[in-house]
Formats: C-alpha cells, sequence, structure tokens
DNA sequence: CAATAAATGAGAATAAGTCTCATTTATAAC
DNA sequence: GTTATAAATGAGACTTATTCTCATTTATTG
C-alpha cells in the first residue's frame, strides 16, 4: 500500500486510486502478467480505458516493461530499481514465463558484443532483451 | 519465381498463386516486414484472409518468423537455410529493423549460458531470441 | 475549502486478426 | 487432356484488443 503511494510519488505522478491498485496488483504478482489477466483481476474496480492509461502512464515513467507472450498476447511486469536486470524464459507447454538472470560473466560478453555492434552499425544501442523459449520438465503436467 | 516454387514443393505445400506471390513479397525485400507493409504491397492480388493464412501456412513449415516492433506491430521476416542464424536490431527513431549477426564467440558463450539456465530451471531450450534496442546515427534523418 | 487541471468511467470507435461459406483451383487418377 | 475430389481462396462478417471521446469526478495547490 505504502510502496505504490512512494512509487507514484517518486516518479512525480498524481496519486490516484486506480494507478493504486493496479501498482498493488503488479506488486502482489512479480512475474509477468497478461494485460488480460490483470484486466481480469481488476474487474469492477478500475476502468478498461483506465487500466490502459495507468499502464501507459507507467511505462513512461520506465517502471514498466511490455512484451509479448507465446501466443501474442500483452505482457507486463513491473520493473523498480531493485529489480535487476534480467531476461525471460517461455515454456510453450504451459504459457508460464519465468525472470532468469544469466551470469555477470556472460552478461559482460554481450557488453562486448554490443559495443562491436554499434559500431559496426553506426547504432547508439540503449537496451537488449534476450528471450529463450522451450519447455518445462518438472514445474507442470503440460510440460512432462 | 522458381524460388517459391521450390520452396513450396520442398514442403510439401501445394503451389497456389497466393503463396507465390506472398513468398515473392518476402523474398523481393529480405529484411524484416510489417504484416501491414505485405499486405499493402499485396493489395489487390491477395485477400486479407489468404494473407494470414499463407503466413500461417509458412510458420508451420517453419519457414516463417514473426515477432514485433517496437511499436508492436507484427513483423515477418523469411528464414530460408541458407539464411544464417541471427538476431535483430531495432531503430527507434526511423523504425528500421536490421539483421545482426552476432560473432561466433559470442553465440558460443550464449550456448554456454543456456546450458546452465536448462539444468537450473529443469527446462529443455529450443530456441532463442536476442533483440537489440537503438538508434542509427547515419543511415536516416530522423535518427540524427 | 475553493478553483483548476488532471484523471476517470462508460461506452463508442478503430484496427488487427479470425472465421464462414460459396466459389475457384490444384492435384491425382484415368 | 478430362474429370473428380480435396484443398485453397475471396469477400466480407465477426471477434477481440486497444484507443478515443466526453461528461463527471478527483487530486492538488493556494
Amino acid at each position: 500500500m505504502q510502496d505504490s503511494k512512494k512509487i507514484l510519488s517518486d516518479n512525480n505522478v498524481s496519486i490516484t486510486n486506480p494507478r493504486i491498485l493496479v501498482l498493488e496488483a503488479l506488486l502482489d504478482n512479480k512475474s509477468p502478467i497478461t494485460v488480460d489477466e490483470l484486466l481480469t483481476k481488476l474487474e469492477n474496480q478500475v476502468a478498461k480505458s483506465t487500466l490502459y492509461r495507468v499502464l501507459s502512464d507507467l511505462k513512461k515513467i520506465n517502471i514498466l516493461q511490455e512484451f509479448t507472450n507465446l501466443e501474442n498476447q500483452s505482457v507486463v511486469e513491473l520493473l523498480l530499481d531493485t529489480d535487476s536486470h534480467h531476461h525471460h524464459l517461455f515454456c510453450s507447454g504451459c504459457g508460464e514465463i519465468i525472470d532468469v538472470d544469466m551470469a555477470n560473466e556472460f552478461e559482460e560478453k554481450l557488453s562486448k558484443e554490443i559495443k562491436r555492434i554499434e559500431k559496426k552499425f553506426n547504432f547508439i544501442i540503449e537496451d537488449h532483451r534476450l528471450e529463450l523459449f522451450g519447455k518445462c520438465t518438472d514445474l507442470c503436467e503440460n510440460c512432462s
């Protein structure tokens, strides 16, 4: 409760009930969540149009990442300063999306490789995203 | 022309005009293309419903990759055997998407890291995707 | 506790993608 | 080459995710 208000005020965004509710829903469920699931979760509490607006507000202040799952549905994840840089592992069996930390050594190698590519293509690369696709083998029945 | 027919017959897919037209459009423009651009390109030649169906056929035979650009539009790219494994570089200025080959040394490091993650999460990882986001500095006016 | 600007809710509007079904086309057998 | 049959297509209706509009409500500032 206090968390979500702090996040909003820290980012100079006015503190409103829908914003608090959306942030709490996201904080509550720290792994990535489908916009559709979020809509259901907040049914009768936040209007659909407002949910989309709040999500776009959160994206603007850079604390929300949006990407798509294997079924091309919009997926959303809170990204606070306290969270470390991470990537995603998608299970094609059960649809689960798991946050993955790569070894530092690997990330360093990636940074170097990115520098090489910046030069080669005359680009300034600001961000990167690595997605891993596969099947979990023991987390659920669909995937065994 | 001959290429697209060969691709279809090699994959045991019947050779039809719409399929040839879609394949030619994709071969013609080898960098990733928005489904919307493809629709425009093939306007009055292939019906919308048929285009989507053909794209899904091509995905089924594993020669078409689909992902989204920075504006969350569907982007599609032909992936023939002759094409090497590559990743994508997205320009937030002009929207361009560029195919990028990473150094072999880096890909090897990535494979090793993926093996570690497979063990850690008890996953079988079948594929991965690395996306780089930034701005091109000399390719166009939007980005200088 | 006003006044004002910003945010919200409800539902209409839009756009991407899918579905339906009557017609056309490709393929295989003759 | 014809013909039979299954498969593919076109046109547009339908669905679903997201955006937009605008009247009403709420947060913030003095």
